[in-house]
Formats: structure tokens, sequence, C-alpha cells
RNA sequence: GGCGGUGUAGCUCAGCUGGUUAGAGCAUACGGCUCAUAUCCGUAGUGUCCGGGGUUCAAUUCCCUGCACCGCCA
């Protein structure tokens, strides 16, 4: 493992409020931070917000603010979301810091005396209502769909990167290092973007359109843009060029983003970092989307359920939980209500927060409320040897950004402490006095694992980490270190045990609607069938082409019928259709039926029709599907 | 339009380079225990592994094709 750590959030834009983009982003950056310091690596942790550009200026103008106390009110609250979310970042930084803009002019200096800035001209279509330049597929008619205005073309001289010049480095870069950009899909997508040229950046805006940016240090007249301001935030944080910080922390840098990002991430800042003679950072770690569903639940409640809401509804660690066990890192996940109650009542409340509600209840009942001695570091003690196990894997998980891996790990631990209960009876036991030696041991074995499960859960569920050390009279403030786990005199003998409330309370999910559900059970079902069984059925569709009622019957009907051939059918649907009203319907029919005679007719197949309250109703088929067309 | 990905139990997903009875968690059913948050432990069941072709002694796994969804690019 490394000496150190740093981990960045990108810097997020101050045009909207946090949502659980945002928050995921965070939280990941804020587990892995906390994991780094329990190893005693360390750790640097930057988050911050986005302040520039024409949204912002755009956005304040419409606030009749300038922009930078629009800038100030949204970064505000994200700076104040993060103690809610349990989140210690070690610095905040702002694109508005004082030390930001000099960082970036200091690197749009170097850049440019290296001659890798260069004047251009940019040309394009230009909506003056919009105050841009339209790309060509918001151009719809030739005109803005907005302002239904003819876009004029329009040559604007700006400054641009020669970003081309690093593009083959870049690529041997990416293939040099596999795990450069990761996970491997999205080192995939960065190198087949690669394949095609790469055009040079823009990084300019002329102050004629845009005030609200850094000033170029080289020409007065205009203003850097987007991403040249934007990404250096990560070597502003650390004091770049001469701080301690960067030349302890650069090497080791990694930036966690959404995949919305990974062209600017995996394409722009490396080669810009190359240019400006920076070393690469060490890795990219990508993330996917929540897909935010409307759930059942809130949905027969009448509300909109924000996911940061249910923070407040259920518990925050409960909601970092959900988060970083339910999103595998790089894909995609759903949220939703159901899937979160779901999680915190199996995992949370079932399997953890039952463990330790039962292992405290014993060890005060059975020790009389205060830590037994014990022996910690027992080679032969299954429990501890299945913890030493667990740590091994979870280090191993973070190595490679798995963290869901790591909370399954973990649970696979908690599952087997839960198993080993009940092989040990220690009610049992309690009820037998000369038992009481290999009593106390079990209980200090349970108590163990119960520390290892609280340092485990830390980087993800730092407070119920903390009540559970509590309780377990181990809270005493020292500072969790991951290696502690199965180590002398993590317990104290004497200290007191304490029940505390519950971890994570069950949550009732509402049962009305369940309740129906589970009452509409069909009871008449035939017994099941295999495939095979159902396949020997050749059913057909059959236009009906004849149809009159057999003599002397009620209610049979004999059709004549195309199913690629003529055949003859008797049906007895005579009560329900008349046989005029037949002729033309396109029915299904069982067409390898055994012929039979009804009523002096042969009847080669069956007709289908459901058996409806009111009588039968033909299956008819639906479209064009041609007489004969076979049915599965 | 070009490139790529995905499609496996009711749900969410594992299944590396083809090979005996296709797995996990949740949900369901049954059994056990009673320390515990009606929790825990055990047992069980279910799958045309998206459709259609092909290669092979053998394909969920390889190839082609179709469909659906998703992503990147234009």
């Amino acid at each position: 493992m490394s000496e150190a750590f740093y981990i960045t959030t990108p810097i997020y834009y101050v045009n909207a409020s946090p949502h659980i983009g945002h928050a995921y982003t965070t939280i990941v950056a804020d587990v892995l931070a906390r994991f780094y310091r329990m190893s005693g690596v360390d750790t640097y942790f930057v988050t911050g917000t986005d302040e520039h550009g024409d949204k912002i200026a755009e956005a304040a103008k419409q606030a009749s603010v300038t922009p930078k106390e629009y800038a100030d009110g949204i970064s505000a609250q994200f700076r104040a979301l993060w103690p809610e979310l349990a989140v210690e970042h070690d610095y905040f930084i702002r694109t508005t810091d004082k030390n930001h803009i000099e960082t970036v002019q200091y690197i749009l200096q170097k850049v440019y005396d290296a001659g890798d800035i260069y004047f251009g001209s940019y040309g394009g279509y230009y909506c003056f209502g919009c105050e841009r330049f339209l790309t060509e597929k918001e151009i719809v008619e030739g005109k803005c769909p907005e302002h239904g205005k003819e876009p004029q073309y329009i040559e604007e001289k700006n400054y641009f990167f020669k970003m081309s010049k690093y593009q083959d480095w870049l690529i041997k870069h990416i293939k040099d290092n596999p795990d450069f950009i990761r996970p491997e899909r999205y080192r995939n997508e960065v190198l087949s973007f690669l394949k095609e040229p790469l055009e040079d950046l823009c990084i300019s805006r002329p102050k004629t359109r845009l005030q609200w940016g850094i000033t170029l240090p080289f020409d007065e007249n205009y203003v850097t843009y987007v991403w040249f301001d934007a990404l250096i935030n990560y070597i502003t944080a650390l004091a770049y060029p001469t701080g301690e910080k960067f030349k302890k922390f650069w090497p080791v840098a990694q930036h966690l983003i959404a995949k919305d990002i990974l062209k600017p991430h995996g394409i722009y800042w490396p080669t810009m970092l190359k240019a400006a003679g920076i070393e690469p950072y060490r890795h990219l770690n990508v993330h996917g989307y929540w897909n935010v569903e409307q759930s059942k639940m809130s949905k027969s409640l009448g509300n909109v359920v924000r996911p940061l809401d249910l923070k407040d509804k259920y518990g925050l660690d409960a909601f970092r939980y959900f988060l970083l066990r339910d999103m595998v890192f790089g894909l995609d996940s759903n949220f939703s209500e159901e899937a979160f109650v779901q999680r915190l009542n199996s995992d949370l409340a079932n399997d953890l927060g039952n463990l330790v509600s039962r292992v405290i209840a014993m060890a005060m009942k059975y020790c009389d409320g205060k830590v037994p001695q014990g022996v910690a570091g027992d080679k032969d003690s299954m429990l501890q040897n299945a913890a030493q196990a667990a740590v091994a894997e979870v280090k191993a998980s973070f190595a490679d950004m798995s963290l869901h891996k790591a909370l399954i790990v973990t649970w696979e631990f908690i599952n087997t402490v839960n198993k080993y209960i009940v092989e040990k009876e220690p009610w049992a036991l309690g009820k037998d006095s000369s038992k009481r030696q290999e009593l106390t041991g079990i209980m200090y074995e349970l108590l163990l694992a119960l520390h290892a499960v609280a340092v485990l859960i830390f980087p993800f569920m730092p407070q119920s980490s903390e009540k559970i050390l509590k309780q377990i009279g181990a809270g005493d403030g020292r500072k969790l270190s991951l290696d502690s786990i199965g180590k002398e005199g993590v317990l104290i003998a004497g200290g007191t045990l304490s029940r505390g409330e519950s971890l994570f309370p069950r949550v009732e999910i509402p049962k009305e609607k369940q309740t129906n559900e589970r009452k509409r059970v069909l009871t008449d079902t035939k017994p099941e069938i295999d495939y095979e069984d159902f396949s020997k059925v050749d059913l057909r569709v059959a236009l009906i082409l004849e149809a009159e009622f057999v003599p002397k019957s009620s209610k049979l009907i004999k059709l004549k019928v195309d199913i690629g051939e003529a055949r003859t059918i008797v049906a007895g649907i005579g009560k329900d259709y008349k046989p005029e009203d037949l002729i033309g319907k396109k029915i299904v029919m069982v067409a390898n039926l055994k012929p039979v005679k009804l009523m002096g007719v042969e009847s080669c197949g069956m007709l289908l029709a459901a058996h409806g309250e009111e009588g039968l109703v033909l299956l008819t088929v639906d479209g064009e599907g041609a007489a004969g067309a076979k049915i599965s």
C-alpha cells in the first residue's frame, strides 16, 4: 500500500443545487478517504465548486445579483451538505478563490510560453438571441428554434490549446497503464475516441461576450473558458507548484468522476498536464448514473421522493450503505425507495443490527455487564481467522475500487458470526454454571467480532461504527485502525457494556397493497407441464370462411376455416355467437387435435375461447397475422 | 449512419480462456432455535441461460444473423 492517498471529486458546477449524483461521488470519495486514513495512509481529500462561465453569469442576471453573489449562494449549499452526509473533506476549493486564479494563470502562461497555446479563429453560427454559437444539430431549417431567427456566421478570434500534439503520447500512456482509466469499459471508450484525430481545444472567450472568468495572463481581452479553469483545481488544492502537498500527493492522485465528464478528464486533462510539464495523475475512476425511479410506495402516498430526503427519513448510514452496496462501481444503478428499504431491513436491521443487539444482550447477561478477559490473536479461533480473512479481502476490494464487494465480504463475516452463535448456543451454556468459563470465552470472541465489524463498516457507516464501539466499551475516542482488528488491547477487560438504541430499526412497508396482491392467487391452476408438453400443441391462426349451425343443435356451429389448408371444425359457441358474425374473423385454433364426430359432423381441430363471466369470448388475432401462421 | 456494450431464476445480478446436476442475495415454502430488532440458522423449489442459424464429440460460454435496451461517436 502506498504511503499517501489523494482523492478528488469533480468540482461541482454551481448552476444547480446538489442532487444524488453529487452526493454519491462525494460519499464514495469520503469512504475511500476514511478507509485510507484508517489504514494509516496519509490522506488528502478535496472537493469544491466550479463557478465561472456564461451559465452562471446568465443565472445571476436572472436573479439580479452579481455572478459572485450567485455562486456564493450555491457553493454554500454544497459546502453545507457535506457535513450532513458525514463527508469529511480536507479542503474545499472554489474556482473563484484567489490562489486558484493565480494557479490557472501560472499554468496558462507556462503552456503559452512553451508554444502550446496559439491564437486562431473559430467560425460558427452565432445566435444573438442566445448569445452563443449553435451546433449544427441545434439549427432547425436554418433557424434558431428558440428565437426563430437565422443565426449569423461569424468568425471569432480565440486562443487554442494544441491538444492534438499530445494525442500519440496519451494513447501510449493509456496503453502502458491499464488502470490509468478504470473500470475498463471507460478506458476502451477513451481509446476508441482517440482513434480519430483530436482537435485543438478552444480555451478562451472574448470579454466582449463573457466577463465572468479568469483573465488570460497574456491577453487581457480574453477570459479562459471552462476546462482550463476547472481541471486545474486538482493541483491548486495541493498548492502547485511549490507546495509540500503537491510533492507528496500528486504522484498518487486519483480522480473520481461520473461518466458524463469522461472526455475532459480522460483526454483534456492529461494532455494539459503533459503540456505544463506535470506528470499525469495515477487513476481516473469513473462511475455510472443513478436512475431515480418513481417508486410505487411514493406513488401510493402521492409524493415525489427525492433521494436526498431519504437520509432524513431512514438515517444517514442506511443511505450511505445503500448507495455503496447497490451500485456496482462503474455501472448504472436504479434508485428506488423499495430497494432502499429492502436493503435496510435485510442487511442492516436483520443481519447487522440484530447481531449487535443479541451479542450485547447476552454479554450483559452472562458477563455481568462488563467486558470479560480473553485472548486476542488466537490462531485457533475460527472467528478471529475469519475476521483476518475479511480484512484482507476488503483491502483488495478497495484497491480496485470494488466498494460493493468490500461490503459483501463484510456481510459474509457478519453471517459467519451469526452462524457461530447458533452453533455455540450461549443460552444453553448459561443454564449450566459449570460451563461458565467456556461461555465467557465465547462472549469474548463475539465482542471481538463486533469490534472487527465496527472497524470494517467505519468507512461506510461512521456513525453506526461509533455506536457499536461505544456499546462494547471501546468507544474511548481512540483513533480507529484497520490493523487493530484482532489485536491485544482493542477490548478493555472490565470495560462497561451498554445497550444502545436499535442500530437500524426495521421499516414496515405499508401493507394494504401487498395483502390485496397476495390474495389474488390462482387456486385452480392445472398441474405444471414442461415446455416440451406445450410444444406438442400445434396452434394456428385460422380465418373463418363459412359458419352455420349444426342442424338440431342449439349451440354447435360448424365452421370452415383457412389455416393454410381448408378445415372443418365444430365449436360449441352458438349461445354466444351468431354464425354470420363469425365469418371473416381470425381466431386461434388447435390444428393437431385428434378429429372427433360431434352430432354427426367431423371436427378436425378446436378453436380457443376464454370463459368469461358473460359467456365465451373467442381469441382473435390482432393485425396482419396470415391464416395458418404458427402460434407459440 | 459508424463503433461498442448488455439481454441468465419473480427481482437485482455472478458466471475467466467452450465440458459432468448453470450460481449468489432478496422474495417464496417448509423445518430448527429462542440470546436477539417476528430476528437468526438450516432445507427446498423454479430457469427453451433473448430468438434463429452455424462451428464442435460438446455452447449459456465461440462465429453469423435478427430483435430489444443502453452507451460513445458522427
